[in-house]
DNA sequence: TATCACCGGGACGAAATGAGTCCCAATGTG
DNA sequence: CACATTGGGACTCATTTCGTCCCGGTGATA
């Protein structure tokens, strides 16, 4: 049961919200007993007019019926709801979980794919559609994206594809040479989304460590300071999220600066800074490119990042407090809540 | 599962007609191969503007991916047409139909694929999909696969593609030349089959019509002979079945012996056997190869035909006992389990 | 290499549908 | 009887859907 309600996920996504909106109405009246119309619209949170859409589609099906006292529920929907409830439940759950991380941050959305995105490729395919998707709609014409590297953005960027706003925007790492191999460095991830999405794209080639001189020498660089200015404008930035110590390791931080970040509880990386728990800025890894404050008045912040023991790191980066967006998968979500609660 | 379909043709009654328009447009596309919006929409019997948004929606899904040449269908919506391919049949109402034809005659399986493969060459294609499959998931290793003509052949063989086990099988014809044209004769099936499945093949050039000394003359043919030993190894035989007057006409059987068989009341021929209503052989057509006797202790045998009218000629091959799966179409069911239950 | 048919996508107006906002007669309740 | 609340009717406006073109590009073919 549960493949075919991923495929009408996938085949008719419209159709079940349709479903769950008319469950959640059949369900209201079930424990109101008598209701009224404009009563159980404030007490659902939608409009009049569209509670009378379905109200009248659930009375022509025989689920509920109505007189001049009120709405109430007939033993056919009765029936149904019982019938229906682990369903919906299924169904329900990830967009719960959606609501209560998006309201518990303030974030402007939250996207959560089913699955474990570190043990099934598919799921990680399908974080990268989910946010591909996101981008897509959220991108204005003749921005600048800027983007940063890891394994989850590269998938973004496969499943990326060419919208007209798109078409007119430039991609750009987010910073400067962050350690990470060739094919998930940002360079790399910028370059291929351009591609993909019919778009441009500066590039900040920059060595991993550099010393102060070699920082005011590179300050000096008529080309690297052009780039820069695009870093600058970027109105959006996409981002992957990892866990600290992996990040660290991978990255081939110095044994020092590691021990201080697990030292100190480092727990969450993100754009070239670390974060703690409480998600506080530990450390700054040393390359150039956007700033911390650049991020706080950006439009648009998408973090993205899944997997099983992903949830503490996403959460202190939520916790840092200037994302817009989280595209998450359904296993680091659990984490999430599961934090969240207790 | 069943029951969560029937709640959801109740709470959502549109999601059912959306299902299967979204399947039928990634099905006709899998089966084109590559295909353009506007034939599409012809071939679909939609308006172009329609198309477009379910399209447009596919594409979004990753179902199917759209380039200037046309349309084809990616690896996800291919895994996704396959796995949604039983519940849509429940939604025809095919399933049922399957399971009553299956139990009726003692059968392994029975396939009914949606549509009238005489009317629409969509269909026909279709069958000769499913066709395929059926043979692509019963072929053992080594093993010799005995086919015959017909232009339902000519289509499986069409949709016939390489799998590791078909790889290592021959295919040869069951029986020589039985008057049909060139490019629906059972040589030419076989030889198709092969180069599409990556296999070998032997063929049997024998004229139409021969009298006994010259059978006897081919009996002494060294490569004949070779050929005969293949025949009599096959363990599957994938056959075709037709209306028997059409067929004694096609392939210009002489007036004596089709008035004869109109007088007995032939209704089907397969393999160059003529049947009447009950199954009982009436004539068999004067060429060599496969044996009636071969065809009782064969491991897999699979007629293979669709159409309306075609249901009574299928219904007198199977009646005659020694099928183990059937393949046909909407248009014949429909007639068979009408007969069957007259 | 030139041609041509067919491809996807953009555009635009007509039509339909959805949705917000009132109003009103009826009904139940005190 | 008065009052609150009910469902349903009506109207307008915004949005979406749909039919129908056109256009530049591309792949096959001659």
């Amino acid at each position: 049961m549960r493949d075919m309600l991923d495929i009408q996920k996938l085949l008719v996504p419209d159709l079940l919200d349709s479903m769950k909106k008319r469950y959640t109405v059949l369900q209201h009246i079930l424990v109101s007993g008598v209701v009224g119309r404009r009563t159980l619209a404030a007490s659902i949170g939608s409009t009049e007019r569209v509670l009378r859409g379905e109200v009248e589609f659930l009375k022509e099906q025989g689920l509920l019926q109505i007189d001049a006292s009120g709405m109430r529920i007939t033993e056919d929907g009765r029936l149904l709801l019982e019938q229906i409830e682990p369903l919906v439940k299924d169904l329900f759950g990830l967009t719960d979980w959606e609501e209560r991380i998006r309201s518990r941050f303030g974030l402007k959305q939250v996207v959560i794919v089913p699955g474990d995105s570190e043990a099934s490729p598919h799921t990680k395919k399908e974080l990268g559609r989910a946010g591909a998707s996101v981008m897509r709609k959220l991108v204005k014409e003749e921005e600048v994206i800027a983007v940063t590297g890891g394994s989850t953005m590269a998938e973004v960027a496969n499943q990326l594809n060419a919208t007209a706003s798109m078409k007119s925007c430039w991609f750009v790492p987010a910073r400067g040479g962050l350690g990470e191999s060739v094919d998930l460095q940002a360079n790399t991830i910028a370059a291929t989304m351009a591609k993909k999405a019919g778009g441009r794209y500066r590039l900040l080639h920059v060595p991993d460590h550099l010393n102060d001189e070699a920082y005011q020498s590179l300050l000096q660089d008529d080309h690297i300071t052009e780039v820069f200015h695009f870093i600058r404008k970027a109105r959006m930035v996409v981002h992957g999220m990892g866990d600290a110590m992996v990040m660290a390791r991978r990255r081939k931080v110095d044994p020092e600066t590691t021990a201080s970040l697990q030292r100190e509880g480092a727990l969450a990386e993100a754009f070239g800074y670390y974060f703690d728990r409480s998600g506080r800025i530990l450390h700054k890894m040393p390359t150039v490119g956007l700033r911390i404050e650049d991020i706080h008045d950006m439009d648009t912040v998408i973090g993205i990042a899944g997997g099983r023991g992903k949830g503490e790191a996403i959460l202190a980066v939520l916790r840092y407090g200037h994302e817009d967006v989280l595209v998450t998968d359904e296993a680091a979500a659990a984490e999430i809540v599961q934090l969240l609660s207790s």
